[in-house]
DNA sequence: GCCAACGTTGGC
DNA sequence: GCCAACGTTGGC
């Protein structure tokens, strides 16, 4: 039997104003729809179910990590490309192959504190993830288990990762 | 609202 | 393939 893959750990950035944590815990689970970034596609086509994702609010008063969500459904075509109502319609993005993906996530956390961005910035042992590196914009992007485990510590988490 | 740091587009 | 112009992200 093929040995089970250890988890990927995601960190995906919404704006709240669009879709926050708060969305998907009302709902419980949520297609991740809206990205138009090569390398966050990417990204989010090499997710597993059971992948474990950081879910970080951003153009916010407080950006920050604000809970953590799990990958439950692997890439499919986001529908949003081909509606010319949507924001995101992508009018050059081939029918029969669909240029942007999204994954659905469901809930596992709410954070009872926002983990900010000033915070992660200010932890010497969080200096090499992305999200906090200057310029950083990458709206869906990996993140070193070390790094989740020191997140989920500064949060109060219940959630443990390997 | 400003602007740095990108990513994308399109002329050549 | 180069690169200028333009658009977007996202902190501040």
């Amino acid at each position: 039997m093929a040995k089970k893959p250890p988890p990927q750990y995601w960190l995906m950035k919404s704006e709240p104003d669009v879709y926050s944590i708060d969305s998907l815990a009302q709902q419980g689970r949520g297609a991740w729809d809206g990205v138009r970034n090569y390398q966050a596609r990417n990204n989010m086509r090499r997710m597993r179910v059971g992948d474990l994702v950081l879910f970080y609010h951003s153009s916010t008063a407080v950006p920050g990590v604000v809970g953590v969500a799990r990958v439950c459904r692997e890439a499919y075509p986001d529908a949003t490309q081909f509606d010319p109502k949507s924001d995101h319609y992508d009018p050059k993005s081939p029918v029969d192959e669909p240029r942007w993906s999204m994954v659905d996530v469901e809930l596992v956390e709410k954070f009872a504190i926002v983990v900010s961005l000033e915070q992660l910035k200010a932890d010497p042992a969080l200096s090499g993830m992305l999200a906090v590196q200057r310029g950083s914009r990458l709206s869906v992007q990996p993140v070193e288990p070390a790094h989740v485990r020191i997140v989920l510590a500064l949060a109060g988490a219940k959630t443990r990762a390997r």
